[in-house]
DNA sequence: AAATTTGCGGTT
DNA sequence: ACCGCAAATTTA
């Protein structure tokens, strides 16, 4: 008797067997099909037929969906690996791999690879203008290319070309040219006709990238992530299932697509954590799926950062990873000079060194920039008599309290977003004594002002970004120099050029290292390194300061800062004897 | 996950 | 014996 083996999308690790009745004859692995399950009729996928004696008496199947599988045997592989690795059910594994389309769109077997498709707005064959033949070894390259360019081209053009699979970091400082080396690979890639995924943090990041590649190579290139249309999601999914699509530029999600001949995945800026999913099941890194599918595909992949993951960094010190450093800046830009200053006792969060120096480069109508680790006004209301903490009713966190427009004040949960009145009083003990400490982007600015009459601050963080193309506005004034300040959260350590910015300051460090995760000091070395790129990109040079009470943070002092490789392997010293991955797996 | 079955305190 | 609700169990 005919059997199937069926995942249903239910967080059960199960899976379930039906018969396959006559009718059905035609159902394989990778299919959907429709089948009665308790009470319910639920569609699942299939992920074995086999012919075999049952040893309890099974149900039918309803029906089946697909004529022939939408899954192949590598992506049902891959949902194998992902329910193990992740501790997901097997049927939400899969589930996350199927098509975003119910019945799928078969290109006609007569016309595989048509070049005259419609091409949508995510989808494009480019390079009208430019020559779409000699996609070799760059030979429509205005300028030479570094050292660390060129050997880290050919070590991994050599790799390609065998058809070995491989991973291999790419550690290069900001602006040694890593989109160009990337570029000589997709077209590698693409070559003889493989396909390749270009993998990006960010949903805004994609764009500019679909852009440049859909330009430069001559080949289909589509665009994939969350918040794309379901036509533009339908053409990019079957177009790589049937190989018709040669390149993707991608969010998180694209780790996830039918790939037919992957060859190459690059993954830049790969130690950012947006790569992991924090819901729903399953749990996925990004980076780690890609380098599983690699796997299975023979398929090369290129971790590029200037600030890896530990876990990358273990991998290339073990040898796992194949390691090529590249050093030197594209246009010979000075490296900023890092100082550590003491932060400020008592009620202030800007020390008199870093406010100097802010109004050094005001008179000199430069740029600064201040990072600050938390939105909001205060970072905590308490009671000075009892102790009690505000605290949020339904998650428990300590709320942050917020300047609202009309000055007022807010007490807001960061954790779920709702909000309230600040309390007069303690909601314990009654007493009206109430203490608000800690620093936020808000209380940074209002202090700024207070200290230097008439500075023009500009704020930046997720509060300020409400309206749609606030960020842009915001960035556009100070790259206009509508402002001296810029003062914002992470978002502001992004890779913005900003010529005339030659001071960067850190409120505190200490809160971000400080931070109750095991991960904490490589985030905030990650951010530091980042932040600090910011500064000096023009003429001029660059100055960061960081203002700390932490000893440890305060004696690398200024030389030994921006060496990674060092902080890297005492890192890393320190999570394998405390038993931290990548020593060990969390779950 | 969703639907069903079982367990339990407390009444009629 | 019955009710109401929560916890436990089952799904082929």
């Amino acid at each position: 008797m005919l059997i199937a083996e069926v995942a249903f999308p239910v967080p059960i690790h199960n899976t379930y067997h039906y018969l396959v009745p006559d009718a059905l004859r035609g159902v394989a692995a990778g299919c959907r099909v429709r089948a009665t399950f308790g009470p319910r009729l639920l569609t699942g996928t299939v992920l074995s037929v086999f012919d075999g004696e049952p040893g309890r008496p099974l149900k039918p199947l309803a029906a089946v969906v697909d004529a022939s599988p939408v899954l192949s045997a590598e992506m049902l592989d891959t949902a194998r690996w992902m329910s193990r690795r992740y501790g997901a059910a097997i049927g939400e594994s899969a589930r996350c791999l199927l098509p975003p389309f119910i019945r799928p769109v078969v290109p006609a077997p007569g016309a595989p690879g048509d070049p005259k498709r419609p091409s949508g707005v995510s989808l494009g064959t480019g390079g009208e203008g430019a020559a779409p033949a000699a996609p070799g070894d760059g030979t429509d390259a205005p300028f030479e290319l570094t050292e660390g360019q060129k050997e880290s081209v050919a070590a991994l053009l050599e790799r390609m070309r065998s058809r070995a699979h491989e991973v291999a970091l790419l550690f290069g400082v900001p602006a040694s040219g890593k989109t160009e080396v990337y570029l000589r690979l997709l077209r590698e890639a693409v070559n003889g006709g493989g396909q390749a995924l270009f993998m990006l943090p960010e949903i805004s990041l994609t764009g500019p990238f679909f852009e440049e590649f859909r330009s430069r190579l001559g080949v289909p290139v589509a665009l994939w992530h969350s918040r794309l249309g379901s036509r533009e999601r339908s053409l990019a999914w079957s177009g790589l299932a049937s190989g018709s699509v040669q390149v993707v530029v991608g969010a998180r999600s694209s780790a996830l697509l039918p790939f037919k001949d992957l060859r190459l995945v690059v993954v830049d800026e790969e130690q950012d954590e947006s790569f992991k999913q924090e819901s729903p099941p399953p749990y996925y890194h990004a980076r780690e799926v890609v380098v599983q599918r690699a796997r299975s595909h023979g398929a090369l992949v290129v971790l590029g950062s200037a600030t890896p993951s530990m876990e990358t960094c273990q991998l290339a010190l073990d040898g796992g990873a194949r390691l090529l450093v590249m050093r030197e800046r594209v246009l010979c830009k000075s490296t900023p000079t890092v100082s550590v200053c003491p932060k400020p006792a008592g009620e202030l969060c800007i020390s008199r060194a870093l406010l100097d120096k802010l109004r050094e480069r005001r008179e000199r109508g430069e740029q600064s920039i201040l990072l600050v680790n938390r939105r909001g006004f205060s970072t905590l209301v308490m009671c000075g008599k009892c102790g009690w903490v505000d605290r949020c009713v339904s998650c428990g966190v300590a709320r942050i309290r917020h300047q609202e427009p009309d000055n007022g004040f807010l007490m807001r949960c960061h954790h779920c977003g709702r909000s309230s009145p600040v309390l007069t009083a303690c909601a314990k003990c009654g007493n009206a004594a109430l203490w608000v400490a800690g620093t936020g982007t808000q209380k940074v600015v209002a202090e700024l002002k207070e200290a230097i009459p008439g500075v023009k601050a500009l704020r930046m963080d997720r509060d300020t970004l409400k309206e749609s193309a606030a960020d842009r506005r915001i960035l556009a004034d100070f790259r206009a120099g509508r402002a001296e300040v810029l003062v914002g959260t992470k978002l502001v350590a992004k890779s913005f050029h900003f010529p005339s910015v030659t001071l960067v300051g850190v409120v505190d460090a200490d809160t971000m290292m400080h931070m109750p995760d095991f991960r904490a000091s490589e985030r905030t070395m990650q951010l530091l390194l980042q932040v600090a790129g910011r500064s000096g990109r023009g003429d001029k040079p660059g100055e960061v300061l960081i203002q700390t009470s932490h000893p440890d943070l305060a004696r690398l002092g200024a030389s030994t800062f921006c060496d990674y490789e060092d902080f890297a392997r005492r890192e890393l010293a320190a999570r394998r004897d405390l038993a931290y991955p990548p020593f060990s797996a969390l779950i």
